[in-house]
DNA sequence: CAGACATATGAACGAATGCTCATATGTTAA
DNA sequence: TTAACATATGAGCATTCGTTCATATGTCTG
C-alpha cells in the first residue's frame, strides 16, 4: 500500500497530546505515588508525616513528591522548617475516582 | 514516637486497592497503548490495521494488545484469519476523557 | 495435506524507573 | 554563627518495561 493510500483514521488526536496523556497516567501508575496522593486526599501533610504514615524513607518520599510537583498534581507551601504538600486540583480526585470505579467489578 | 501512637489516617484504602489502582493507570501510562486505545475509539480494528495506522510492527502491537486484554480494557473476536479488537467498556472512554481535561490548561 | 496469511509468544537487549546512600540546601533557635 | 532539624538532590544499582527477532499457533484455500 502506497503512502498516499494509507487509510485515514480522522479521529486520532495529535501525537503530542497522546504522548502527554500517557505521561500523565504514568504518574498515577506507581503505587507509591498513588499512596502519597491518598494521604493528601483529606488534608495537607508535611514530607516527614507522609514518610511516617507510609513507612518510607524521607528521601524516597521527597523524590516522588518532586515528580508529583512537576506534573502539577500537588502543590507545596513552606511553614518554618517543614513543607506541606496538598493536592493541586480537583482533577486528581476525579481521575482516581474513575479508576476506582473501573476496579470494582 | 512509639508504634501505638502512630497517627491514624483513617481514609486510606486497602493497600491492595491502591496497588490495583496503580496497576490500572500503569496500562494507560504508555503512549503506544494510549495510541492503540485511540485507534479503537470509533471502531473495532484488526491487529494488522492497528499496526499499519500506527506504523508499528505486528509483534509490538500484539504484545501491547495482550497487556490491554489482560487488563480487560479491550476485547477481541476472531473473524477468519483476523482478530478484531475493540474497547471493552465505557470506563476506557471516561478515564481518557478526564485525563485530557487535566492536560488542557 | 501443503502453503500462505494473520496473530501470538518467548528470549534478549537497551532504556527507563524507583529506591538507597551520601550530601547539599534551607530554616530556626540558642 | 553554629548546631539541629526538615527537605531536596545527585549518583549508583537493581528491577521493570517495550521493542525486536525468530518462531509457534491458528485459519483458510487450493
Amino acid at each position: 500500500m502506497e503512502e498516499h493510500m494509507k487509510k485515514c483514521i480522522c479521529t486520532l488526536p495529535d501525537e503530542d497530546e497522546m504522548f502527554d496523556l500517557a505521561e500523565l497516567f504514568k504518574i498515577f501508575g506507581d503505587s507509591t505515588r498513588i499512596r502519597i496522593l491518598f494521604v493528601l486526599f483529606d488534608n495537607e501533610h508535611s514530607v516527614s508525616d507522609i514518610a511516617d504514615v507510609l513507612n518510607m524513607t524521607q528521601s524516597a518520599v521527597s523524590h516522588q513528591l518532586k515528580i508529583l510537583r512537576q506534573a502539577k498534581l500537588v502543590s507545596s507551601r513552606r511553614d518554618g522548617k517543614q513543607i506541606f504538600y496538598s493536592l493541586a486540583d480537583e482533577h486528581v480526585h476525579t481521575i482516581i475516582q474513575v479508576g476506582r470505579e473501573h476496579i470494582e467489578e
